[in-house]
DNA sequence: GTGAAAGCGCTAACAG
DNA sequence: CTGTTAGCGCTTTCAC
């Protein structure tokens, strides 16, 4: 059996309460006596229990972070910055991966909210999620981190999505680039994110005079990426298109493995951009010029935010806009 | 507040003692006292509170996982195992990132103990781990998991090195390639796993004949991969070496990429092998030719032995091996 | 089959 | 400044 506060204050001769005062600091306790307390607490090896104290502050010092699936690389950064701050405000994180299921969602939050956790972070890529509706009634501090669409009803974290897009679009025509593909996924869907997307991306086309084409793939993966590599190929062709620009890294991965297995040249024969910055994105060959989402920056902000509200700290009600950034590299280049 | 078991005991007409009986079905309780008491629980939206019940039952329900940087994504990927087999059993995990310092290691086992843990699993990327040894001590169940380092004190998981790395060295010399050089770190630390690498790639040279050359890195990043490219150009090509296995896929990443950028074409100039299997082994192209460790079960059997142990299952003492297989991919091709 | 009561380890009034 | 006491919400004897 693990030693206790009984232990540690039979051992020092006095009451529990003077040991809990001295672990916690809660009230003056004399100097000599402390010192009593202090050395039987090294002498037994004493930690408190926190489940006991949980029970009774009704803190547990726990955040739930709900994610879709741990082994997406910016889910995993996401949840980094997440676990550092927590960290460095003592609070611990449990992890659950929904894989996607809005049923396992639910019952994750009912899951940490039984184990006392006092804020919940859910990483989301869901379009409706029923699970803000419920977390909504509930008073527990809440994040809601989508990368794909929004939603209106609950604070969230992000980049300015259409300012991003715009930018890349535009420095891709300062390239030189005229003829420029948008790739997307499911913009017409009403909270979808790739309609602000498009949105600056239209707009810089406009100004800068180019000629658009916004193309639909089938998903955000890697695989939706390289299985609409051939269309996206005939289409280029067709009508001269020199860059093409993807919502997302993994299409543009995806696309560009495709690129590599047909002998396309990147940059030389077009152009990809991405949108996100994930590690792959610096890593592969040639290095993806993309649209850096603070994913790291994002988690930790979420977290930060709920602590603050955990310790009535004020906070705005509004979502948290963070800069993004375009990184240049190799896979999109000047036009000749 | 939170409806408590006292309310359903009120609302049903019962004592608290009987409702405690029906939801944990720990003793027969009459139909028709069951059916009230399961009424008022729904009625109320009644959940446990899993905090008191732990205080009770010394059962937290909860695994630490203290990992090196969750970011890495065989880390991640063992935990996805960790988790996913975890839930099955009405287990959840705590996550806690050491970032490679023991002290904070150290830290995090005192931590997680404190907040009751049944059980704690350790992925580490360290030499020698004093956590270790402080674990012993201790009677809560314990795995370290450890991709690069041995250690005989206590039990892990993980696939036969030495046999992994004789069956890719065995293969390479089966594509006709005769003049191999095997990429290494570190392999003269007592306990590194190199050793038992290169015994296996030495082994399998020696049975097919082949020339071999073992080479040193710096470290086991993909960034040191890259910085020792033009030694390893040099001296391949003095020693008119057709094929370079790295005892990393984040090294053969890395030289992958130095090739890339200095235009040495693979497997054309030269062809590349890898250790893991990464995510990104697959996805770069060309795809790399790799041992694949099966990072996902790992993590799985890991935690399936802690909940053994938990329940007093009976396990076995030893390490346990899982099998691991060669990716064939395009980043080695037969000689010409 | 059911209820009363003790107690898990700790914090937080309340006295003194 | 320090000790006594009453819970936190739940499980688990122990009676009946």
């Amino acid at each position: 059996m693990a030693v206790t506060i009984k232990d540690v204050a039979k051992k020092a001769g006095v009451s529990i309460s003077t040991v809990s005062r001295v672990i916690n600091n809660s009230k003056p306790v004399s100097l000599e006596v402390r010192k009593k307390v202090l050395d039987a607490i090294k002498e037994l090896g004493y930690k408190p229990n926190e489940v006991a104290r949980s029970l009774v502050t009704r803190r547990s010092r726990l955040i739930g972070v709900i994610v879709t699936d741990i082994g997406n690389s910016y889910i995993a950064e996401m949840v980094r910055g997440i676990e550092e701050v927590g960290r460095m405000y003592n609070y611990d994180i449990i992890l659950s991966s929904s894989y996607g299921n809005k049923d396992t969602e639910k019952k994750f939050v009912q899951l940490l909210m039984s184990k006392q956790v006092e804020g919940i972070i859910l990483i989301s890529e869901e379009k409706d999620n029923e699970v803000i509706e419920e977390m909504i009634g509930k008073k527990i501090p809440f994040i809601y981190l989508n990368r794909y669409y929004l939603n209106d009803k609950t604070t969230s974290v992000s980049i300015d999505n259409e300012l991003a897009s715009f930018d890349m679009t535009k420095y891709i025509l300062d390239l030189g680039h005229r003829n420029i593909m948008y790739i997307t996924y499911d913009e017409n869907e009403e909270y979808s994110i790739e309609k602000y997307k498009v949105a600056g991306y239209n707009k810089a086309m406009e100004e800068g005079n180019g000629e658009g084409f916004v193309f639909h793939a089938n998903g955000y993966r890697i695989q939706d990426g390289y299985s609409i590599g051939q269309k996206v190929l005939n289409f280029a062709r067709e009508k001269s298109v020199t860059c093409v620009f993807c919502c997302h890294d993994e299409l543009a991965i995806g696309l560009m493995s495709f690129f590599y297995d047909n002998n396309v040249k990147i940059p030389e024969d077009i152009s990809v951009c991405g949108f996100g910055d994930l590690k792959i994105a610096s890593i592969y060959r040639p290095r993806l010029t993309t649209v850096r989402e603070p994913y790291y920056d994002i988690g930790a902000v979420a977290i930060r935010r709920i602590i603050k509200v955990i310790n009535n700290e004020k906070v705005d009600k509004e979502n948290i806009y963070l800069p993004a950034q375009i990184m240049k590299r190799e896979s999109c280049e000047k036009v000749r």
